[in-house]
DNA sequence: GATTTTGCTGTGCATCTTGTACAGTGATCT
DNA sequence: AGATCACTGTACAAGATGCACAGCAAAATC
């Protein structure tokens, strides 16, 4: 019974085995490799040898920890838009790092602003950490806004489920 | 050599110990129980019971694989801030949720507004991905900008930081 | 002040998993 | 046709896991 083999698998990053396994890892992150096997119906070798591939790619950065910050006590994630003076990111956004309520930077296109994702445990503190935004130099204005809820949490699913529902080329 | 016990454990979600474990975890994500014992030299089992408790609080929610969607060949990553038909955002929020490209929503203060993210293979596959965005029912208007750089990618370290770096109550 | 509870330690053991290697087979590439 | 590649199936040593238990110290309860 010898496999259908990759069809054409140098065309796509991530063809539908990888996917599958991905998915499989994205719901239950904690199985081993030999589980994974058993749940794929393949051998436990090609599972850690896609495995291997994907990290080499790049493609399968890690299993990180996934937090929630509001069982934490940050219970607050507001979004901000940070004008900033012309030529000045780098120092900004060093600026911005060095909060640590500040989760997340992007650098984008409108008037060469940065978009920036942070939490708080409270509005008080929301306004600490806004304060402190403000204060890095170079700032020009911060527009907050914040996040009343998440109706859908960050999430790859339906672009793994792509490709493992399509054949490849799709 | 007794340990220093939890000093007042109730006030924090996440300790001392918890937070070294969880830079442990973020920093090697694939290490064991026991090798995490190890290194923060206390026993297997007070890991595996805090391990437990995190994940009973609901601080600590799974390990999942993290992957690099520039690699699965989705270079761009643009933000949108939707504006939307008041009283609508649950279909709304629906049909975004049905778009693969949208891998997070988030409902904002501002004016019942949503705000967006997308990746996109391409620019052309952006206007795409806009377009559908565009044509979920009661969207009124929407507002892209796309992310050229990531300055500070997602991160959750420093928080954990202070929390190792301080006596609690910090 | 005495008792109970809670959290960490250190130990042990059976079972499962991992890392690694290797031979065999069918498809794809040259 | 020959070489290469990916997957299979098997094997084995080394290590990790799950679970259990007794001892001890600090904190909370009575």
């Amino acid at each position: 019974m010898p496999s259908d083999q990759q069809s054409e698998h140098s065309d796509q990053p991530v063809d539908e085995l990888d996917a599958r396994l991905l998915l499989l890892l994205t719901d239950e992150p904690r199985l081993g490799v030999l589980e994974c096997s058993r749940r794929l119906g393949v051998a436990r070798g090609t599972v850690q040898a896609r495995l291997d591939r994907l990290v080499e790619r790049g493609v399968l950065t890690g299993f990180p920890p996934a937090l929630d910050l509001g069982a934490m006590g940050y219970g607050l994630t507001a979004f901000a838009v940070v004008e900033i003076a012309q030529g000045r990111r780098a120092e900004v956004c060093e600026g911005l790092a060095a909060i640590p309520e500040v989760c997340e930077v992007h650098a984008t296109t409108g008037q060469g602003d940065l978009f920036v994702r942070m939490v708080a445990r409270s509005n008080a503190d929301l306004q600490r950490v806004v304060d402190h935004v403000v204060d890095v130099p170079h700032v020009r204005r911060l527009s907050t806004s914040i996040a009343l809820s998440t109706p859908v949490p960050p999430r790859v699913r339906p672009l793994l489920e792509r490709v493992k529902g399509r054949p490849p080329r799709g």
